[in-house]
DNA sequence: GACCAGGCACATC
DNA sequence: GATGTGCATGGT
């Protein structure tokens, strides 16, 4: 039987990450110098512009506050007079303070190394108990903190998503994880440099609005198309 | 002034 | 289960 033309999901997934890579290159992600940093900023940047999450940083490192055993032992509202500025500080100090303390209490000592003996299932279950770690924080620190390999969902990949054709349904955080995770296989890097690029697509080309003229998505608008789901 | 920004918790329907 | 709202605040 003749196999027709059929631009699947899977296809698109695949097809979309050299496509991003072309355009903008590699992104280097997550802009930090060590996992201490970036696992601060995980929480930082939680519906906050990067930009804005930077100057806090580098107060935490003046601060010598950038270690979860150096967080995990200052109270909340110490905490909370190092974050302003990187919006919803007072949550974020409580956030930052909880996740600090199970880090410390995992036996972190800086390096992903210290946390290997622990399965990725594991580690996702036991970060989403924590208050204000939900499931894209969870796997930013999985993925950029603990090198997992575990595709990260956030609000552009499903704008630049349900733009082009794909998840028009709003499908759950996990389905469409799994659609990368299937489409992709198990990748770090590729995880790592993916999501990136898709932020940065989401950024410079498929805004909220106008529309996303010159994307270098443009391909999944057009040819035949497999019904969504 | 409204909307948005590398979400999440909580209340309500 | 889906939807709305508060959280902080500066930029567009």
């Amino acid at each position: 039987m003749e196999e027709p033309a059929m631009l699947t999901d899977r296809h698109i997934l695949r097809e979309a990450y050299p496509l991003l890579l072309d355009r903008f290159g590699p992104q280097h992600w997550w802009p930090g110098d060590t996992p201490d940093e970036i696992l601060a900023g995980c929480v930082l940047s939680q519906n906050t512009r990067w930009e804005r999450v930077v100057p806090v940083i580098d107060m935490l490192r003046e601060s010598g506050l950038l270690s979860p055993a150096s967080i995990a032992v200052k109270s909340i509202s110490e905490l909370t007079d190092h974050l302003y500025g990187s919006g919803t500080y007072r949550r974020k100090a409580e956030y930052l303070h909880g996740l600090a303390f199970y880090f410390t209490r995992r036996g972190w000592t800086g390096s992903n190394d210290s946390l290997a003996h622990i399965g990725t299932e594991k580690l996702r279950s036991e970060l989403l108990l924590l208050r204000g770690i939900g499931p894209e924080t969870a796997d930013c620190i999985l993925l950029y903190v603990l090198e997992r390999p575990v595709f990260v969902i956030d609000a552009y990949t499903r704008r630049i998503l349900e733009r082009h054709g794909i998840d028009s349904t709003h499908r759950p955080y996990e389905t469409l994880q799994a659609q990368f995770h299937d489409a992709l296989g198990e990748d770090v890097r590729v995880f790592n440099e993916y999501h990136a690029l898709l932020v940065r697509c989401g950024k410079e080309y498929c805004r909220p609005k106008p529309r996303c003229d010159g994307c270098p998505l443009e391909f999944m608008l057009g040819g035949n198309r497999e019904p969504a789901h």
